[in-house]
DNA sequence: GACACGGTGGAAACCGGTGTCAATCGTGTC
DNA sequence: GACACGATTGACACCGGTTTCCACCGTGTC
């Protein structure tokens, strides 16, 4: 496909538009009717503190009589930059997706901004070249990229090359934390174990996600550093990998509760494969949390839906977006180092319980 | 909020972009590299068949080269539209506007557009003048419209009025089927009814969806067309009002199951639904599918996380949402009566057995 | 050889905004 | 009353494409 490869097919007019009545005011017809020229109109428009208060409201009242507003287009072509917000993500988690979106659009609405989404594969030999080209040619405002994507160092670069704003949503603060919010993954991990601990188990495990998203070491270590703290520790065999869905919460847990002495505890990075656990118990025979205690992370929908609900860490994505959103429009991208975080907590259901005896 | 409000605080040229090197090539670059004018370039670009073929492989040549693609914003301002496709939807199951999302993504890949997602509330006062402020503003090429906003007249009707392209998307064929994909829910309910009835199933219950979502009534309608094949029917004490959320199924399956005697099948609206209807029956000490069959509607990802695994049926939303963005970017919108109907399909797993002794 | 004609290419205006820069306005100062 | 100066305002070019309209080309016809 050419690099030049452009829609087609422009429909002609749409007969059946009857256009109701009068088209859309320019910035024309404002400047006219307020007897001022575009320039003044435009100025009103971007908030400029050259206008003369009494000018400004007799624009205004024009502008709000006729319902006008700018078209971002033709806006965007003289800013060379478009109002668009991309959202860039490899996430294969539908939740996932859904909250951080809708949290994106919390920040942004009212704003003028617009979301565009963007799904990519890291794996893609044509990954980066997608991504320039999507952003180049759309002129984007900014992006916003969640996990993995903001974890690739190539990404950054490209887009720092680029010019354009991003921000970049992460578990943990990487290494060259530009701007960003990071989700803390590590305290949920600890969180995950604390409770544990409590409940007097010790021969504990932990089903990790890909090694390809941050997030997996973070939850790890966590729980890692929280195991610690009681003084307990988790042997490599206690540590399996999964992919972070469900299938593979099934696999790992298969080989989990083959073992002899099985584990009393499982911690999961993510819910998905938690809900892959409780189904594999289930095979086994065993009751949760009676015989097993499991606990997740994230507590999205499917943890309450399985049986028993999840013990979860709850994390909060969609005010994690709206944060992100906000910070990449009031571009406040002056603090070298900006790093927000958001803490996640523990949330007790009934996949967990005392150890048994 | 005036409405003319605009995106505010445009950040000043990013010092850190050193823009790596030349500037991106635009249409008058490529008219004097290939020594025409930029209209001449413009036919090629939009295919003119008035361009002498030694001139456009000429003027192909160095956009090649250049790696030039034209502005979506300076060709939309010239169009009076723009490049990006809107989708407008109400639908709360996240794994229905993810799969949406990838179905339509799956359908512009490679044709220049992009997709702008809008959420919407068809509950709120601002609903009709939100849709109208975000098309006209964009000046979209068109919309998608998935349940339940594609079954909403006043949405339609307000589309013809501003001239914008759309297609809905719906669970039947509606009143006045402009341009459309059905998904012929109703189809899919008597495939669950038939599955019900081979096994034996006499006491039978619905839950339905909210009354808002037409997909609700076609997944009875078509419940009904079943089991009436076999000469059963559904008493009006047997269909129990949900709202396709997990929580409203818990409180159906309470419902149904409390009473005596009980259904010994449960067809549900959807996924969600029957997942509620699972813990209910846990709850009630109830064994799936021994002494309960549940069966589902849609095959998201719930379905195979909950136990036991749900029999359900199989809706390939992504595929429609595929098909329904080809044909708006087709602009087919010829055919007055252009209907594409998707068949759903039966899934049996393990949650529907054979009517208890 | 003059003329008509369809295919081709280009100049200039336009889409609806913004940046630049100079002109104008008002007021305080001497 | 003239001058200086900051606050306002507008004229004009420009962003990167498309459309309109016209000139020009080569060819076939009379």
């Amino acid at each position: 496909m050419s690099p030049s490869k452009t829609p087609s097919s422009i429909p002609e007019e749409n007969e059946t538009s009857v256009e109701g009545g009068r088209r859309r005011a320019t910035i024309n017809d404002i400047a006219r009717l307020a007897g001022v020229s575009k320039k003044t109109v435009s100025r009103v428009i971007n908030q400029s503190p050259f206008v003369r208060d009494e000018t400004r409201e007799r624009i205004e009242a024009v502008i709000a009589e006729w319902g006008y507003a700018p078209d971002p287009q033709a806006r965007g072509l003289a800013f060379r930059r478009s109002f668009l917000i991309g959202m860039i993500y490899d996430n294969p988690n539908p939740q996932y997706v859904v909250n951080m979106q809708l949290g994106l659009l919390d920040g942004m609405r009212g704003s003028g901004f617009e979301l565009v989404v963007h799904p990519c594969n890291r794996a893609s030999p044509t990954f980066l070249t997608d991504i320039r080209s999507f952003v180049e040619r759309q002129k984007l405002f900014g992006v916003v990229l969640p996990p993995s994507v903001s974890e690739d160092e190539r990404v950054a670069k490209l887009l720092n090359e680029i010019g354009c704003a991003y921000i970049r949503i992460a578990s943990v603060e990487l290494d060259k934390p530009e701007h960003m919010i990071v989700g803390h993954d590590r305290m949920g991990g600890a969180q995950a174990a604390r409770h544990i601990v409590e409940l007097g188990h010790k021969r504990i495990a932990f089903i990790s996600g890909p090694e390809t998203f941050r997030s997996s070491h973070e939850r790890r270590g966590g729980f890692e550093d929280g195991l610690a703290e009681a003084g307990l520790s988790l042997a490599p065999a206690d540590i399996v990998q999964g992919a972070y869905t469900f299938e593979s919460g099934v696999a790992c847990g298969d080989e989990l509760l083959s073992r002899s002495p099985r584990p009393t505890a499982i911690f999961c990075g993510n819910d998905e494969m938690a809900a892959g656990v409780l189904q594999s118990a289930r095979k086994a025979g065993l009751s949760v949390p009676q015989d097993l205690t499991v606990v997740g992370f994230d507590d999205f929908q499917i943890a309450k839906a399985v049986w028993p609900p999840l013990t979860t860490i709850h994390t909060p994505t969609r005010e994690i977006g709206r944060i992100a959103v906000e910070k990449l429009i009031g571009g406040e991208r002056r603090e070298p180092r900006d790093v927000t975080k958001m803490e996640p907590n523990l949330v007790i259901r009934e996949s967990s319980g005392p150890v048994p005896a």
